[in-house]
DNA sequence: GAGTGGTCTAGACCACTGT
DNA sequence: CAGTGGTCTAGACCACTCC
C-alpha cells in the first residue's frame, strides 16, 4: 500500500508535468496537451487544471499564449554583464576622442553588438528629492535632482534587457547646461564622462542587488509575464572626495541577464 | 466621459488595492477585507476577488494565512551582505588562532548575530561531476567530487536566509580526511581555512547573480511563498595558480537579503 | 461555532490564433 | 471556422484559526 498523496490534485497535476518537462519528455518551445485535453486525461475541472498550469507557469516552466496554446519554456540565453569590468572599462574611456567614445557604449559592451543594431531611449524630469535620497546624497529634502530614465533595446530583440532610473544633484550638473538637454543622449562616454565634463572623477560605484517579482510597467516594458522575476541594482558612484554624484535604480529581466562580480583578494606573501 | 477601463474587473480590483496599500489607506500587518466582504463590496464573484488577491501576492504586496486572514505585507528588514568585503575577510581570518576563528563565522559576520545564536546545518555526499562542473573545474566528467550542502539559520528566524551547495574536487580535499567528514562542520574559518589546510591559497571569487522565482524545496526551506523571488549565486572560485578549487551555488531569498558590491576605480592621477 | 482562506466543480462567454 | 487560453459566475466542501 502506498501512502495517499494528501497533497492538492492540481499541485500533483503540476509535479506530473514538471517531471515529464524536466525529463524531457516534453520538449521545450512546443506546445503542451491543451487545457481542456488534461482536464479530461487528469479527470479534474478545468479551473484546476488552470490551477496547475499557474503553477507551472510561477516555477518559470511554461508560458501561455492566448489562441495559441502553452510552450515549454526553453532556458533563454542570458547576456553577461560583468560589473566590475565594465565600470572601469566606463571610466578609462573617459580621456578617450569623442569619435572612440562615440564608437560604443555600455550596452554595446555587455552584448558586443554595434551600435547602430541598438534603439536607445532617454529622458530627463528636474525633480525634487524624496526625503530616502536626498539622506543618500547629503543633500536637503527637496533640493532639485535631475532624474534620467534610459532603456536600450537590441535591434533584433523585442523587449529591453533592463531600464534603469538615475539621480543626479541638479546643482552639479547645472555647471554644463547640455548635461541639461536629453537631446544630447545618447552621450558619447556616458555618464562618467559627462560628470568629468563637470569635473567629477569617480572613486568607487557600490551595487546593491536584490531580487523581486516585476511591477506592471517593468513587465510591460522588458516584455516579461508571470514567472518570471527581475533583478533590482542600486548603483551608488562617490567621487574622489568622497561625496555620492550619482545614485541609479536600473532592473533587468531575470531570465535574460547575469550580473558577474569579480573579487581580487589581496595575497598573504606579496 | 471617461473612457471605459477595458480591463478585466480582477485587475481592476487588484490595481484598486494597491493604490489603498501603496497610500497607506491599508497598513502593514493589518488584515484586508476578507474575500467575502470583497466579493460583495465589488459586486464580483468570490473567484475574480481571489483573482485579484493573487495578483497582489505576485506582485509582493500581501501575504495570505489560512484561517486567519490576508495581511498587507510589511517590507522586510533585510540583512546585507557585502561580498567585496566579505570574501577578504574571510581570508584574513585563515592566518588567525582556531579560538578567534571559532568565534565568528560568517553568517555571523553578515548579521552581527553571535554564534551561540544560529543553528547551523552541514551535509556532505560524493558525487560524480556532471559535465557542466567538470568543463568548470576543468576536469573530466565523471570525476569525484565532494558536495556539501548548507544552511545557517538564526534562533530568532524560522527560516534560512539562504542556502548553499559547494563543490570541490575530490583530489583536493582528499588530501587532509578531517574535511570529507562533515561532523568536523562547522569548520572554524570555513572554506577557505579548509582549503588552507590542503596547501590552497585562493586569488579571486567570482560572484554570478540572477533571479528567479524559488523552486519548490527553497521555497519550503527559505520560508517564502507566491510573490518572492530568490538571488541566485555562482560563485567561482579560484587559487593563485589559476585553478578552479570551489564553485558554488547559492540561492537568497529575495526580499531578506541585498547583495552588496564595491568597486575600486583607479585614478587618472595616481 | 463562526469566520477565514484553500480546493474543486460545471458551466458560460470572450479574445485571440490558426486554417 | 474550430481550437486555444482568459475571464467570470454560483455554488460546494474542506482545513485552519480564534473565541
Amino acid at each position: 500500500m502506498t501512502d495517499r498523496d494528501w497533497r492538492p490534485r492540481y499541485i500533483q497535476l503540476a509535479e506530473e508535468l514538471r517531471q515529464k518537462i524536466e525529463s524531457g519528455a516534453l520538449r521545450p518551445d512546443t506546445p503542451m496537451p491543451s487545457e481542456a485535453d488534461l482536464a479530461d486525461s487528469s479527470g479534474l475541472s478545468r479551473t484546476s487544471v488552470r490551477n496547475a498550469i499557474r503553477q507551472l507557469r510561477e516555477w518559470g516552466l511554461v508560458r501561455a499564449e492566448q489562441g495559441r496554446g502553452t510552450f515549454i519554456r526553453a532556458a533563454r540565453k542570458r547576456v553577461v554583464r560583468k560589473n566590475t569590468d565594465r565600470y572601469q572599462w566606463e571610466k578609462n574611456r573617459v580621456h578617450e576622442t569623442e569619435k572612440e567614445r562615440r564608437s560604443a557604449g555600455g550596452t554595446e559592451f555587455d552584448t558586443g553588438l554595434a551600435v547602430g543594431n541598438l534603439r536607445f531611449y532617454a529622458e530627463y524630469r528636474v525633480i525634487e528629492a524624496p526625503e530616502e535620497l536626498a539622506e543618500l546624497f547629503g543633500i536637503s529634502k527637496g533640493a532639485k535632482l535631475l532624474q534620467r530614465d534610459y532603456h536600450t533595446t537590441a535591434q533584433a530583440e523585442e523587449a529591453p534587457l533592463g531600464m534603469s532610473r538615475s539621480y543626479i544633484p541638479h546643482d552639479i550638473v547645472a555647471q554644463n547646461p547640455a548635461l541639461l538637454d536629453q537631446a544630447n543622449e545618447p552621450w558619447p562616454g556616458g555618464t562618467q564622462h559627462q560628470l568629468f565634463t563637470v569635473g567629477i572623477e569617480l572613486d568607487s560605484i557600490t551595487d546593491h542587488l536584490t531580487a523581486r517579482p516585476p511591477l506592471p510597467h517593468e513587465a510591460e516594458l522588458l516584455g516579461i509575464e508571470s514567472g518570471v522575476s527581475v533583478i533590482a541594482i542600486r548603483k551608488v558612484s562617490k567621487d574622489t572626495a568622497g561625496r555620492v554624484v550619482e545614485i541609479a535604480d536600473a532592473v533587468y529581466a531575470g531570465d535574460r541577464a547575469e550580473m558577474v562580480y569579480e573579487i581580487m583578494l589581496e595575497r598573504w606573501n606579496p
